[in-house]
DNA sequence: CGTTTGACTACGC
DNA sequence: CGCGTAGCCAAAC
């Protein structure tokens, strides 16, 4: 499907999986990733190491594609987001807007507003895996 | 070209 | 729990 340096097959899978999340959701970086399977030729050993941090260039990359972008945040449940660009009070405003609740610690609770994950079949049409769970 | 920098995670203290 | 870090590599300098 795609060889190891190929984020122009990558990226578009990845972005088709956030354009999935549904309004006042939200999911990891690291659940999208086990979504798409590794390349082929590819140590999946390896593949299990960066595919988050690859998901996370697929979205700083993604400006210009209409994407609801803010859904995604870190395994933790919190906002990646560097203090630098404002983007990440953008994004919890964002995601506040459409229900989401921070605690004091910032955080969300995955139980209360993960994303389980596109339907099997949507997965299974395009070749890519159930997604690991949340925490 | 060589170096640095990330919209990450799992794991060990 | 919180915090630091190794692991890893594509982009951006």
């Amino acid at each position: 499907m795609f060889t190891p340096a190929d984020p122009e097959t990558f990226n578009p899978l990845v972005w088709q999986i956030v354009h999935q999340i549904p309004f006042g959701k939200v999911t990891s970086y690291g659940q999208i990733a086990s979504m798409i399977p590794p390349p082929p030729n590819f140590d999946p050993l390896r593949y299990a190491h960066v595919r988050a941090r690859w998901v996370g260039t697929a979205l700083r990359l993604s400006s210009g594609v209409d994407l609801p972008w803010h859904r995604v945040i870190n395994s933790r449940g919190m906002i990646s987001h560097l203090p630098q660009f404002g983007g990440m009070e953008e994004q919890r405003r964002r995601l506040e807007a459409e229900g989401v609740v921070f605690d004091e610690d910032d955080r969300v609770d995955f139980r209360q507003v993960g994303w389980e994950g596109p339907a099997p079949e949507w997965l299974a049409e395009r070749g890519l895996l159930p997604p690991k769970k949340l925490k």
